[in-house]
RNA sequence: GGUCGCUUAGCUCAGUUGGUUAGAGCACUGCAUUCACAUUGCAGGGGUCGGUGGUUCGAGUCCACCAGCGACCACCA
């Protein structure tokens, strides 16, 4: 493009389009298009970076553009430093979520009871159809966000290669005895009519009323409840071994009656876990709908269990005829008034609890025994003499089997802990959902020929199973209804998607990954079980665990509160390029970061900056490529400065800290290239330096601003984008002379440009100073100066002046005739010999400390020495200028 | 109740292993339309780094305690 063509503000719009379908067609994307077209060595190293799937619930939100720009950015750098990097797209059918989206969806539409009304396959198919439409959306916003992933390689979790990998997994686990069916309680939610894991309940803070009573008057203890209706369920009172009140009590059973369909048969068992100094000291056990009391009946087997609430949320007929089919609320009210007017009722005390409710069908979860599948965390595994936790916790301690290479780093640190102390709570995780939508269970069984109906628990002495990859052979076999947990299937999300040939060689384990701390237990977790257990090995090296991204005022999106923000209308207003740098600007690993249209505008400036960057040299220097060698001071200065910011960019990326590469990137681009090296070179034209310079930093921003770059580098006549451009290396050595020399030239010219600030001298009059030097000519910069300052510098001059002492080695006379008033310039002076003065006492106090001179390592006293001196000469000059000027 | 995090300029936040006089963006004040850019430039004001102790020659950075805020976990019935 001619220089004078290119539009004085850049334009997302006009390019994003365009260069990303060039880049997709380009096939660069993909690792072996690399290899072929001979970007990518065939034996470089491989570097894999798997997106975590978005669900396909609907539009991806502004957290999901966040964590593509950590993900392309990270992909852009490792290609451009030659890796062969697969960036691996996906997308997951989240089970639960959607079903119960489209649910919701046809609820609103009129349709009362959708899994009544149309069935399993007809439910199946409303929901194929919106999840593939929400894919397709997906995958639209995943391109508008210029992410560089292998579109070839995506993966949905829910397509033919994933249910074999799920059906395999199942089947290896069920055959090591880790899966099993089991007569347990689970957390069940009742409007979802599925079970759901511990892990997806949320917790609530509500009021509750604390009821204190005994089941009968003859009744030796009194038991406390938040749950009165449950009680009719109860079978035992537990109390501390060794808590005198109740210490004779124990082993004896007590019949009382309650109203119940049978009395309770109540044994008082001794348990250390009962806290003898809260509430009454005794615990009212109910197996069937608490996990404790289930728990404490693990350990004393003797006592019974009675289900009193059924799966519609009703009681059942076990809780007696006054409150069979009543709801659990009503039957609390029922049974309190029972209490109450048999005076059993000891205290009543309102305290706030915390009840678990699904975060799906957002109703409260109830606890309910049930034959569901699970999977062993304690159990060993054949073979191995490990459980899946000692999986899971070696993996991030001391590497499996104590190999520090098989190690997961999880950044920040501290989520380490908070993921071990999650494993060691964790129970074995039920995998059996009642939904439809999802993995189905791959068990099959078959009714005897005998008329045996017998189809729950118990029966299965005449019932065959078959657990498979692929249904069984033969007539009569049925599968089992159930679905399985959605984090089944992700949990084989790093190794289910590498199933091209040679992939899972080349990729895995994936390099680095990152995902919300929101979700290391649902997912993180789930995939170091499945790796660990099935393959021996870990799933990815690096996990880069992220905050959520909030609104201007702190609170999450949600669209509850309508807050919402497509990140494809923000693209559009503001660009791509923005959008990735305001996103990962200001963040850091863990923490919570905010989101705001200042930030947008801001980023968008700083776009359009280099943009105009870019015009400056296509406009102003001339198109030749000459040898590239540093002319002058500034010359020297950014071409050592240039180094510098290459190795902290790569430094910063290498070790994911995003924020930290965007702004050594922005201080240079913005400072030390456009305001100054650019200013000076407007003088000095040495344009090879300037070429150079810039072309470097198109390519260090490329990562993080892959649609401008590439925009400039065609306008600069470039038609291979930068994505496949080499990162840029240490061509030049980093130069501190001419940075030090630099930093005075520019102290200088501020102090001047001060001086006509502090005195209101029109911008244009034109001032004169000489300039006195020491150790080192400032001579070749001369004429930058004379221009940033605009001061002609002459030899001498008589006449009031300003001095201006830099350093020992530059200081300055600055001609104000006619402008300086005298006393001000003596206070400016005064003021800046204060300071100095201060300075170089607390210098001094310092190093005559001798312990600070003992103990200190020599270079920091050297250097405290040297400022000392410095600031020592410093002072001396201005004092003999005050003194010139009285 | 347990665990973890946060507290730095008016606002939003950086500050990588303790080392020159603590930074950025936005906002604010003054000046400027000088031909890459008003989606701009120049100059400037503004912080005893939540509090109290401690370790150290040296602490925003490490330790202890405290306060406020937030998150997560949890079987106080």
């Amino acid at each position: 493009m001619k220089p004078q063509d290119i539009p004085k503000a850049y334009d997302p719009q006009e390019w994003e389009t365009k260069l990303y379908q060039k880049w997709e067609e380009s096939g660069f994307f993909n690792p072996d298009t690399c290899i072929e077209k001979g970007v990518t060595k065939a034996d470089a190293e491989a570097f894999s970076i798997l997106m975590p799937p978005p669900n396909v619930t609907g539009v991806l939100h502004l957290g999901h553009a966040m964590e593509n720009s950590i993900m392309d950015v990270t992909a852009r750098y490792h290609r451009m430093r030659g890796d062969r990097t697969l960036f691996l797209p996906g997308a997951d059918h989240a089970a639960v979520a959607t079903q119960s989206r489209v649910e919701k969806n046809l609820v609103a539409s009129g349709m009362m009871h959708p899994r009544q009304e149309l069935g399993r396959e007809g439910l199946l198919e409303k929901i194929r159809t919106f999840a593939d439409e929400s894919k397709d959306t997906i995958k639209k916003q995943i391109r508008a966000m210029g992410s560089s992933c292998d579109w070839s390689r995506f993966a949905y979790t829910f397509d033919d290669a994933r249910v074999l990998a799920v059906n395999t997994m199942f089947k290896k686990m069920y055959d090591d005895g880790l899966i099993y069916k089991g007569y347990r309680v689970v957390n069940w939610s009742v409007a979802g009519q599925s079970t759901c894991s511990d892990d997806e309940l949320e917790h609530i803070e509500r009021p509750a009323t604390l009821y204190t009573f005994r089941y009968a008057k003859d009744f030796p203890i009194a038991v406390a409840t938040t749950r009165p209706e449950t009680k009719l369920g109860d079978t035992a009172v537990a109390v501390h071994p060794d808590d005198p009140r109740y210490r004779d009590l124990i082993g004896q059973t007590f019949e009382v009656e309650v109203g119940a369909a049978k009395p309770l048969s109540i044994k008082i068992i001794g348990d250390e876990e009962v806290d003898p100094t809260f509430g009454t000291g005794a615990v009212g056990v109910t197996p069937a709908h608490s996990q404790t009391d289930f728990d404490i009946r693990q350990r004393h087997p003797e006592i019974g269990l009675v289900a009193v609430i059924g799966i519609d949320g009703a009681m059942t007929t076990e809780a007696g005829p006054a409150y069979a089919g009543f709801s659990v609320l009503e039957a609390r009210e029922k049974f309190v008034t029972y209490l109450r007017e048999n005076d059993l009722l000891e205290k009543e005390e309102d305290i706030t609890q915390n009840v678990g409710t699904s975060d799906r069908f957002g109703d409260v979860v109830e606890v309910i025994p049930m034959e569901q599948w699970f999977v062993a965390v304690n159990k060993e595994i054949p073979g191995r003499r490990k459980s899946l936790k000692d999986l899971m916790r070696e993996a991030v301690t001391t590497g499996l089997d104590g190999d520090p290479k098989q190690r997961v780093d999880i950044a920040p640190e501290r989520f380490e802990k908070i993921y071990l102390h999650w494993i060691d709570h964790l129970r074995d995780w039920c995998i059996s959902r009642q939904i439809w939508w999802g993995h189905r269970i791959p068990v099959w069984y078959k009714k005897p020929t005998t008329d045996n109906e017998q189809l729950t628990t118990g029966g299965e002495g005449e019932i065959e199973i078959y657990c498979g990859v692929k249904a069984p052979e033969g007539e009569g076999w049925e599968q089992d209804p159930d679905t399985l947990d959605t984090w089944f299937s992700s949990g084989l999300w790093t190794f289910s998607t590498l199933n091209r040939e040679d992939d899972f060689a080349n990729f895995h384990p994936i390099s680095f990954m990152q995902m919300g701390y929101e979700i290391v237990f649902f997912w993180m977790a789930r995939m170091i079980l499945m790796t660990t257990y099935a393959l021996d090995t870990i799933p990815f090296k690096t996990v880069y665990i992220h905050g959520i991204l909030r609104d201007k005022d702190g609170r999450k999106f949600s669209k509850s509160l309508g807050n919402g923000i497509d990140p494809i209308d923000i693209g559009r207003e503001y660009g791509t390029d923005a959008l990735r740098l305001a996103l990962l600007s200001d963040i850091t690993p863990g923490n919570d970061s905010r989101f705001s249209t200042e930030k947008m505008e801001t980023s968008r400036n700083f776009v359009n900056k280099i943009w105009n960057i870019s015009r400056y040299v296509a406009t102003m220097s001339t198109a030749s490529d000459d040898s590239l060698v540093p002319k002058s001071l500034s010359d020297r200065f950014i071409l050592g400065k240039l180094a510098t910011v290459i190795d902290d960019t790569t430094g910063h990326l290498t070790e994911n800290r995003f924020s930290l590469a965007i702004e050594t990137l922005r201080t240079f681009t913005l400072d030390d290239f456009a305001d100054w090296y650019i200013e000076i070179h407007k003088v000095e034209k040495n344009d090879a330096v300037l070429r150079h310079v810039f072309g470097t930093l198109l390519r260090l921003w490329h990562p993080f601003l892959p649609f401008v770059t590439d925009a400039i580098n065609e306008t600069r006549g470039n038609s291979t984008s930068l994505m496949v451009t080499p990162w840029p290396g240490d061509s030049n050595d980093v130069d501190t002379d001419a940075e030090t020399a630099f930093g005075e030239l520019r102290s200088l010219v501020t102090k001047i440009r001060n001086l006509r600030a502090t005195y209101h001298i029109d911008p244009t009059q034109r001032l004169t100073g000489t300039l006195t030097t020491k150790g080192v000519d400032f001579s070749v910069s001369y004429p930058a100066i004379e221009r940033l300052a605009r001061i002609d510098i002459v030899t001498s001059f008589d006449g009031s002046s300003a001095e201006l002492i830099i350093s020992d080695r530059l200081s300055a006379s600055v001609s104000l005739d006619g402008v300086i008033d005298i006393d001000a310039e003596r206070a400016r002076l005064g003021k800046e010999l204060t300071e100095a003065e201060k300075y170089a006492k607390s210098l001094e106090a310092k190093l005559g400390n001798p312990s600070f001179t003992d103990r200190a390592p020599e270079t920091v006293v050297m250097q405290t020495r040297a400022t000392l001196d410095e600031t020592n000469a410093k002072a001396a000059e201005l004092r003999g200028h005050l003194s010139s000027i009285s």
